[in-house]
RNA sequence: CGGUGAUUAGCGCAGCUUGGUAGCGCACUUGGUUUGGGUCCAAGGGGUCGCAAGUUCGAAUCUUGCAUCACCGACCA
């Protein structure tokens, strides 16, 4: 490609609107532009990027058996009737009507496609099992999109789906799903983390999340500083604390603690650690038949944040969780929100397994303007069950049993579950079996996000002067910047044949063909970041040179004009 | 959904306090100059000042409403 013919679109400012680093440079390398909150359109240069990092993933997809299909982005309301989602999605799915007032919605995810698909196509268990991916333009109608295509509304995913008999065989194509999306990140080259993942929305059992590491990751993952182990905070467990528990040595006392509503303020007042602290959230139970909303409160050590997922999945809180209101509370507890605590309580008391291996502590006295000092288990408050619900935090020891837990951000980029029946029981999905009996399939399910890996590989590749492309999928290979141009038949000459010879050698190369300062070719070219530059100049022509730079390692280095095909490889 | 802020040329911004029909830098066009790291000089083109209503002789500027975009928060006991 020659860059006259091409359209570049590099902007030497930075847009006020971006504001982490990768879509700052989408933006000044002209990959992409915005044309909505969380919608954009992939100029040439970024389409290429995209198309790289899709062909990876569909040649993976390939040898591991996923067979490519292309499912509609808008399907019928009653699919999604049929599933239940229709009622669960909420308002992240977009719905639409059509011209006859029909329901439709935009497609988020194609489970229900895909099911209804495989249970009119597939009808013999020796159909399967069977695997199908797709790489299709997905909407959700997220609260807040932000940081460019990172977490756009309107974006670009490989999903596959498989389908089968047994739990073993979904298992096993779980661990083949598993090894190519190793493959698929390792040929990207990407620094990237397998962590275990909760299931989400969606439902099912076993699930893993693949997460590039960057600071500016939207998930924290906790992993062991001496072990494989990884896993989403939102999943990792916080184990109970080793040792015994400290005997009470102190008497409860009433407190008075005026104004003083948050656990910061409690402990400031009553000069004690915040560990030495708990907090008590009310949140709503589940409802039970002909009867007024059940309250439950979940007490954690003042140092610590509630897991709501953790929560949310106790067999008696309501999901999705659901903060009490403040007439609700005063209603169950007598008191206001500042002054609650465990102590007399007559509603559910769930308590957090760090914060019931605490003694002598400060806890709310359900009396506005109180608390307790002195408080512990067993002795002043005597029902309540112990379960893990808070999120873990950096020091604690990691749940695999080996090492302490660190924790970093990451970004996810690909999803793997098991979803076991759930939609193909909806669907009714299933298939006869060698005695000849229906059995509903169970299924897996794959997810990558295409569009946001190219923003997660440039978190994690740039530099001041702009993007530094792992080399499998920089926009192009090469390009051939020549020194005064149109001055110098010689250089002229010499960048014209070479460009022949690489585009003939099938390498996708961009010939910087403009009439323009060397300054502002370089400049553009790093922030693009084309890995090699293939420099030809009047000064190295006379010992038939050119000059070799490389975009990653900084380094040049000259190289006899006849060797550069070596270079590619 | 709540809070905050923004909206003036393709991009980045000034002008608004104190109303008088719009300016700077980059980019773009033309000519010249320069040519191994964003040259320099000159001459140009480009704006219903987000939309609507109001106040006024007169509104980018004051008032009201709306829209869009962005940032922060959505653990608070």
């Amino acid at each position: 490609m020659r860059t006259s013919q091409y359209l570049l679109s590099t902007l030497k400012e930075t847009p006020a609107n971006a504001e982490v680093i990768s879509h700052q440079l989408m933006l000044r390398a002209g990959l992409v532009r915005n044309v909505a909150s969380g919608m954009y359109t992939w100029l040439p240069t970024g389409l290429k990027v995209l198309r790289k990092v899709e062909n990876i993933v569909r040649e993976e997809m390939e040898k591991a058996g996923s067979l490519e299909t292309l499912m509609p982005m808008v399907q019928p309301a009653d699919l999604w009737e049929e599933s239940g989602r229709w009622e669960d999605y909420g308002p992240e799915l977009l719905r639409l009507k059509d011209r006859h007032d029909r329901p439709f919605v935009l497609g988020p995810t194609h489970e229900e496609v895909i099911t209804k698909l495989v249970a009119n196509e597939i009808s013999s268990y020796k159909q399967l099992p069977l695997n199908m991916f797709q790489i299709q333009t997905k909407f959700r109608d997220e609260i807040r999109p932000r940081f460019g295509v990172m977490r756009g509304r309107e974006f670009l995913m490989k999903d596959a789906y498989s389908f089968h008999l047994s739990a073993e065989c979904l298992q096993k194509t779980y661990d083949v799903m598993f090894d190519a999306y190793c493959r698929i990140f390792d040929r990207l080259g990407l620094d990237y983390r397998p962590v275990i993942a909760d299931t989400g929305s969606i439902g099912g059992e076993a699930s893993h999340e693949f997460h590039v590491l960057a600071e500016s990751g939207e998930d924290d993952i906790a992993f062991s500083d001496a072990s494989d182990f990884a896993a989403n905070v939102e999943k990792a467990e916080a184990l109970a604390p080793s040792g015994t528990k400290p005997s009470p040595s102190l008497a409860l006392t009433e407190v008075s603690t005026p104004n003083a509503k948050t656990i910061d303020d409690v402990a400031t007042l009553l000069n004690v650690d915040s560990k030495q602290t708990v907090k008590t959230l009310i949140v709503l139970g589940n409802e039970i038949e002909d009867q007024p909303t059940p309250v439950i409160a979940l007490v954690l050590r003042g140092d610590h944040q509630l897991n709501e997922i953790k929560a949310e999945n106790l067999a008696n809180v309501a999901s999705p969780l659901t903060f009490a209101s403040e007439e609700e509370v005063l209603n169950a507890v007598g008191c206001n929100i500042g002054s609650i605590g465990p102590v007399g309580l007559n509603i559910p008391v769930i308590v957090d397994r760090s914060a019931a291996h605490l003694a002598d502590f400060v806890s709310g006295a359900n009396k506005d303007g109180f608390h307790f000092s002195g408080t512990n288990w067993d002795r002043d408050c005597t029902d309540y069950t112990v379960e893990d619900i808070r999120n873990v935090v950096e020091g604690d020891q990691s749940p695999c049993g080996k090492g302490k837990i660190v924790i970093k951000r990451g970004i996810e980029v690909g999803h793997i579950f098991q979803l076991g029946e759930k939609y193909a029981q909806a669907m009714n999905c299933g298939v006869l079996t060698e005695q000849g009996k229906n059995k509903i399939l169970t299924m897996g399910c794959y997810g990558i996000g295409v569009s946001r890996i190219v923003a997660a590989a440039i978190e994690q590749n740039h530099d001041k002067y702009g993007i530094k492309w792992p080399s499998a999928i920089a926009p192009f290979q090469a390009a051939i910047v020549p020194m005064n141009m149109a001055k110098s038949a010689r250089v002229k000459e010499t960048a014209e044949t070479m460009y022949n010879q690489l585009q003939e050698a099938g390498i996708d190369v961009l010939f910087d063909d403009r009439k323009e300062r060397p300054g502002v070719m370089f400049a553009d070219h790093e922030l693009i970041g084309t890995p090699i530059l293939l420099i030809i100049g009047e000064r190295n022509l006379d010992n038939q040179e050119i000059e070799i730079k490389n975009r990653i390692t900084g380094e040049k280095s000259m190289m006899p004009i006849n060797d550069v095909m070596s270079l590619f490889k």
